[in-house]
DNA sequence: TTGTGTTATGTTATAATATAACAGTAAAAT
DNA sequence: ATTTTACTGTTATATTATAACATAACACAA
């Protein structure tokens, strides 16, 4: 697909690429700020388009957002996560059954699974 | 264990009660403006107590709360949630082996698992 | 029954996160 | 070529959440 990102999606990806945690939308404007990004409209719009293609994943819980490190990710939708509470990195977890087992856990309250977020918390094999 | 409220929790707590969808912080200090509650400080103060005890649960993606329909809830810090994307209400999941199966998806990444927040989206049962 | 700790309150102000609205530009498509 | 589509820059504003400070209420041991 190559989506061919424009220069401000680039700067975008490439601030949470370099960032070992996930980054606030205002943090990644305050690193960028000397590349000509002004606005937080510029950073949003950014994310936007960069989640829509699944190159960037945003954290529910945290207000914030990684950058994916999976070539064509699936995860537009749905998106499962490792976060560690003690040195805040967060993994993205790519074990793909897990809509199957959604999808059945749903079923069980008759509901239709179409897409999920899930968010572990606990400690990571590198602090635990 | 009748963890006996004030006033203000009381209010929040009953706002959330009555209504069918989660509400905002800033939707509930609305509905009550007219029982004295003058600030969202009230609020949100009323809700980190009613979260702390498990009456309340917030659901991360929309910013929103909702009453616990089940007694004595555990779920003070693990979260599970069908969330219908038609008629916007959510249900909570007491299936309860989550926190195992979870723990064992975590253990594959040598991940320790303390807690989670999932969040499903679909189609529940009356609209589907 | 006065102190002492804890918890809740009221209030004002402000921080942090996110979107609206509008005018202009560039690029691609037919 | 001109129309459509996507992106840009900018200012303003909406929405969600906390900080900070002064005071009140209650729990209960000294």
């Amino acid at each position: 697909m190559e989506s061919h990102l424009t220069n401000n999606q680039k700067i975008v990806l490439q601030t949470l690429e370099k960032s070992e945690q996930p980054l606030g939308a205002y943090s990644i404007l305050f690193n960028i700020e000397k590349k000509g990004i002004k606005s937080p409209q510029q950073v949003y719009r950014a994310l936007d388009k960069l989640i829509e293609i699944g190159a960037v994943h945003k954290i529910e819980s945290l207000n914030s957002y990684i950058a994916c490190k999976h070539e064509n990710c699936k995860a537009r939708e749905s998106t499962s996560f490792l976060i560690c509470q003690e040195c805040q990195k967060v993994y993205e977890v790519v074990e793909n059954n897990l809509p199957d087992e959604l999808s059945k856990l749903s079923r069980k309250s008759n509901f239709k699974y179409s897409a999920h977020n899930l968010e572990i918390f606990g400690v990571c094999k590198a602090c635990g």
